[in-house]
RNA sequence: GCGGGUGUAGCUCAGUUGGUUAGAGUAUCGGCCUGUCACGCCGAGGGUCGCGGGUUCGAGUCCCGUCACUCGCGCCA
């Protein structure tokens, strides 16, 4: 018999009653009834009731044993009588009458309770992180991200796509994030970086002629934390030779849209082929962002036509001095008090925002004081235009055309949230296209790129010597998936003279460019095809078919909010002698804990 | 760096307008119970009310400071 387990505890079943068996697991609950005593025993498969009484010489054992205390027991499959069948339990047929024990480790009083679905302070569960994975949710997260990524590498290899490791040990780059830093023993002074994304080195595999390559590639950031943003996350890091922006939405499209209808529970889910594709400009008017949750049925609408000599003071002003007006429909809002659209005001204030100005409607009567000073017929010549309602209130968000539309957007989804038009159970998935290739930098009072330097300007070269800078789009793209980026991607810049032009725009030198990405600029030179590609985030992918709200759900030991490893004690401080070994002298004595 | 929330028993929480010895559930320990499956019943132990200062006859409660965790802003091409 083997040393540990005939069966694991979701095996047995009716067919098993008279076997002689061996479960190994921890104890996940007891009853103690006197006489008889019922142990429930869990292992990753599931449970397995094991029973014992007077007859039973592990009874005196079993009783002492603390709950998550780990036991081997020796045993007969017994048929469950008709009505103590637990119909809940797959095993919940049969029971185990235990003939012996064997306690393979003990368990101490439990920080938190494994059978138990209440919630703890993330503190206590990452400290004890490996007791919190026990339990059935975060258990079942990890399983379920396991799942995933091996359904995306199947996906991604059934399209052609090859498997490919990249450095771990990198080059620092002032672009982006900031780096994670590795100090150099060889090399006094010097330092490698942890990779933000294997960028650089995908393109390079791209000139090295591989065609198609994928990796589920470990990626470092060393800014601030989100709930849906670890500074150490998982991306399906893809990229593709010889292919257009419509190529790689057609070659990711189905594996995307592929792995949420595998995994969403029947959740409705955007198919493949049919991903809406919606420009920057357009998105950051309707949607007030560029990650637009499309699960919410507003929309927002500019008006600032409307209030060039309106009569209301404050948007006249905004107006005259180059703001814009946006307007966030609220319908059916009659029957809904002041106190109501009040407190949309007091939380814009709350989030920074000069405040958030409403109109209301009941019955086709216009109120409040942007209505009074605009006059009925203007409002309803407004509401005419956008379709609205006579019970439809409208939010006004005005300033700045991006203060206007930040708070156009918070104000989007709160107003959703609050009337509770967000569309339940489904994964609505869109392109974000067309970002600008530069924008104005305010504090630097220069262009600048916008988002990646490296992304293919449309109109290529061409583009770059006769268009306005600022009117310039790239070919890059996002995926959004019910408002969480789930990648980024873009066609590459794979030409070094378009390479050095852009650079020169954003007020970069060919020298400065030669410094800082010598490997690429090289590479370029030496035969490089047109690509292009993306890197969906896979941890957030698991956050959304897992149900969860917080990234750290799915990750089985995650640093905590302040990038910490509560379980580990990670950062630590090291002795000396190591910080010798790689030349490093800290400035400023760690504080003591505690 | 900034703003919001939270901090009371191992754990989850309650604690009124500032007023007796700070409570409950759960876990732990002890006792009872032969059919439970969140078993039930009886009992016990367990507290630096995050920390420091202040106001007060009196502070878990009010004020100031600070720390920790968390959510958001900045940041994240």
């Amino acid at each position: 018999m083997h040393a540990y387990r005939t069966h694991n505890c979701a095996q047995l079943n009716k067919e098993n009653v008279g076997d002689t068996v061996r479960l190994s697991g921890w104890i996940h609950r007891k009853r103690d009834h006197g006489g008889v005593l019922f142990v429930d025993l869990r292992d990753h498969y599931g449970i397995t009731q094991i029973v014992a009484d007077e007859d039973s010489p592990a009874l005196t054992l079993l009783d002492s044993l603390r709950l998550e205390s780990v036991i081997t027991i020796d045993g007969d499959v017994k048929a469950r009588d008709a009505e103590a069948v637990n119909a809940n339990l797959p095993t919940g047929d049969i029971e185990v009458f235990a003939r012996s024990v064997t306690v393979q480790s003990n368990a101490d009083e439990l920080p938190l309770i494994v059978n138990s679905a209440e919630d703890y302070p993330e503190e206590t569960r990452l400290k004890y992180r490996f007791v919190d994975l026990r339990r059935e949710r975060v258990h079942n997260n990890i399983m379920l991200r396991n799942q995933v990524i091996t359904s995306l590498r199947r996906r991604m290899t059934d399209q052609g796509f090859s498997e490919f490791q990249t450095p771990i040990l990198g080059a620092s780059s002032p672009e982006g994030a900031r780096d994670y830093l590795v100090p150099s023993r060889l090399h006094p002074g010097k330092f490698y970086a942890l990779p933000q994304a294997p960028q650089m080195f995908k393109q390079l595999l791209m000139v090295a002629g591989f065609d198609r390559y994928f990796q589920i590639a470990p990626c470092f950031r060393d800014e601030d934390l989100r709930a849906d943003r670890s500074p150490e996350f998982y991306q399906l890091d893809f990229e593709m030779s010889f292919v257009t922006q419509e190529d790689v939405f057609q070659a990711i499209e189905p594996v995307l849209a592929g792995v949420f209808e595998e995994f969403a529970n029947g959740k409705a889910v955007t198919p493949a082929g049919e991903f809406p594709r919606i420009p920057y400009a357009e998105t950051m008017l309707k949607y007030g962002t560029d990650k637009p949750d499309l699960r919410n049925p507003l929309i927002i609408s500019d008006v600032t036509h409307h209030f060039t000599s309106s009569g209301f003071g404050i948007f006249e002003k905004i107006v005259g001095g180059g703001g814009v007006i946006r307007v966030i429909p609220a319908p059916n809002t009659n029957e809904k008090s002041r106190k109501f659209f009040d407190e949309m005001n007091d939380w814009a204030k709350r989030e920074g925002f000069a405040g958030l100005g409403y109109v209301t409607r009941k019955g086709g009567e216009f109120g409040g004081p942007i209505a009074k000073n605009h006059g009925p017929e203007n409002m309803a010549k407004l509401y005419d235009e956008l379709g609205l309602g006579e019970n439809d209130g409208l939010f006004f968000a005005a300033g700045k055309e991006k203060d206007a539309a930040r708070l156009a957007g918070a104000a989007r989804t709160r107003v959703g949230e609050t009337l509770e038009l967000i569309e339940q159970d489904c994964f609505k998935f869109c392109w974000i296209v067309d970002f600008p290739m530069f924008e104005y930098d305010e504090e630097q009072k220069k262009v600048d790129f916008s988002h990646n330097p490296f992304s293919m300007p449309q109109g290529e070269m061409e583009a770059l010597e006769n268009t306005d800078p600022l009117e310039i789009l790239a070919w890059q793209y996002d995926i959004v998936c019910n408002g969480y980026e789930l990648s980024s991607g873009a066609i590459r810049n794979h030409r070094p003279d378009i390479m050095y032009k852009a650079f020169e725009i954003a007020g970069y030198s060919k020298q400065d460019v030669d410094e800082n990405f010598s490997g690429m600029i090289e590479a370029f030179k030496l035969g490089a095809p047109p690509h292009g590609g993306s890197a969906p985030g896979i941890d957030r992918i698991v956050m959304l078919l897992a149900d969860e709200p917080n990234i750290r759900e799915v990750i089985a030991f995650p640093l905590n909010q302040r990038a910490q490893d509560l379980m580990m004690g990670a950062p630590n401080a090291v002795e000396p002698r190591a910080l010798r070994d790689v030349h490093v002298r800290t400035v400023e004595p760690p504080k003591q804990p505690g």
